[in-house]
DNA sequence: GCGGCACTTAAACATATGTTGTATTCGATG
DNA sequence: CATCGAATACAACATATGTTTAAGTGCCGC
């Protein structure tokens, strides 16, 4: 299986086949995490920064009145928490929505990267940089775009992010997440979700069948919500 | 006068007197910039990286119905752009608020710092991770927090951030912003900020005339928004 | 095959916020 | 001091979204 997390930073244009090298060392251990589990809680200082290889996991903050409020979702071959190599603190709290594998790199080993190695310290910057581009968007959807356009404008990511790393068809992928998950991450609720799911497959725009997202027109979509693909930096994929 | 950029870098902890000096040497070339003018747009790959001196910058983007949102506010310390030294392509725009000093850095000096001084890229990776942090604060309040209480914490942050750069009195600061300013700035309606600016008032939670926002209770304010400050990564500073 | 649980769907109603329109005040400029 | 535009203030109305409740559906273990 090619290392995710390679395939991830090469991406940043930066490393070299040494680098490489040592990415692979670096991510030997992986380990399994079940459905719906904390992997850091805000307050914590954690040992370890984590990548996701299989699986979804997410950011999020639960607000004072119980409501959890997702901000970022970590697909294959994301950073979980870079972060705490640099800032100690936890801001908020990760946890798994699916099923996970995940690697775990000391966060002495960061120090060590980013001390002696410029290259690959360059590549997780670029890595930090296009989370914060796509949190950027998130927060543009928040406060400018509908409930159906934020939520076509998640599937269209969605759909980006996941071809980038081998995981949707031209068309369509695998959408495990109940209702619930999506309305928190498009800040509204789980009713509304279902109430603009909806109209979404009335209008044709969507078919979404025994958690499988299948979209008939991609081009209809991205103009329903006129989305523009810039701000995920994908380098032109190689084939 | 002291220089913003090295005081706001300096709070990350890892740089020695030597690398001031070279921060210093980098931070000469300072121009004035009138309000509300574009330093960057969109699409745009700028030379320079800048840092606001003095003055209100942000970045934004303007929906397809023509409204602007904005994602970020940079006060005096703040980097306009490090995105560029590392992602080529602006995927938002940056404009000033109020008149501003700005310090232009090449991007070729950026790429040398990150190249041959470690300790100032870690520096600046902080800073970029502390910006992503407040990012997602406001991500949380656009999803989480009702007009009020969003108002009120970010009422509560810009204090905290004025008095890190001494541009706040421990109770109130100079709020230069329209309305139609806070409004893109929260996700709401200009008229809509004026209605709860006037809750805000008659609840005796602040005092905003000619300009000036005074807050009688820093507490009840914070207690109001349920304001933590953890996400600001502020050391605490040695006076 | 059955029970139970989680998820989905749906309707009726409540409310925060947007929209439109118009005074009123402020602040710069001559 | 007079004037003009911008910013603020406020009211009436429209609507997207939240809330509550309940019924339907599918899935998994026993």
């Amino acid at each position: 299986m090619i290392n995710s997390l390679i395939r991830k930073l090469s991406a940043a244009g930066s490393l070299i086949e040494a680098d490489h090298e040592i990415l692979r060392r670096v991510s030997l251990r992986s380990q399994q995490i079940q459905a719906r589990q904390d992997l850091t809680c805000e307050g914590d200082r954690p040992e370890n920064v984590r990548v996701v290889l299989s699986g979804y996991a997410c950011r999020y903050k639960v607000s004072p009145r119980g409501k959890r409020n997702i901000a970022a979702l970590m697909v294959p071959g994301d950073f979980c928490d870079l972060h705490v190599a640099i800032l100690d603190e936890m801001d908020h709290s990760i946890a798994t929505l699916t099923p996970c594998t995940v690697v775990e790199i000391p966060r002495s080993t960061i120090r060590d990267l980013t001390e002696n190695h410029p290259r690959i310290t360059h590549a997780l910057w670029w890595a930090t940089l296009v989370d914060e581009a796509v949190l950027r968007e998130w927060l543009f959807g928040l406060a400018g775009r509908e409930a159906p356009e934020r939520m076509a404008h998640l599937f269209c990511e969605l759909l980006l992010r996941l071809q980038a790393v081998g995981l949707a068809k031209h068309d369509g992928y695998a959408l495990p997440f109940t209702q619930a998950d999506l309305g928190e991450m498009l800040g509204m609720t789980s009713i509304h979700v279902n109430r603009v799911l909806r109209e979404m497959r009335l209008a044709n725009l969507i078919v979404l069948t025994r958690r499988y997202l299948q979209i008939p027109d991609v081009a209809r979509l991205q103009a329903f919500c006129d989305f523009s693909s810039n701000y995920l930096h994908q380098t032109p994929r190689v084939k």
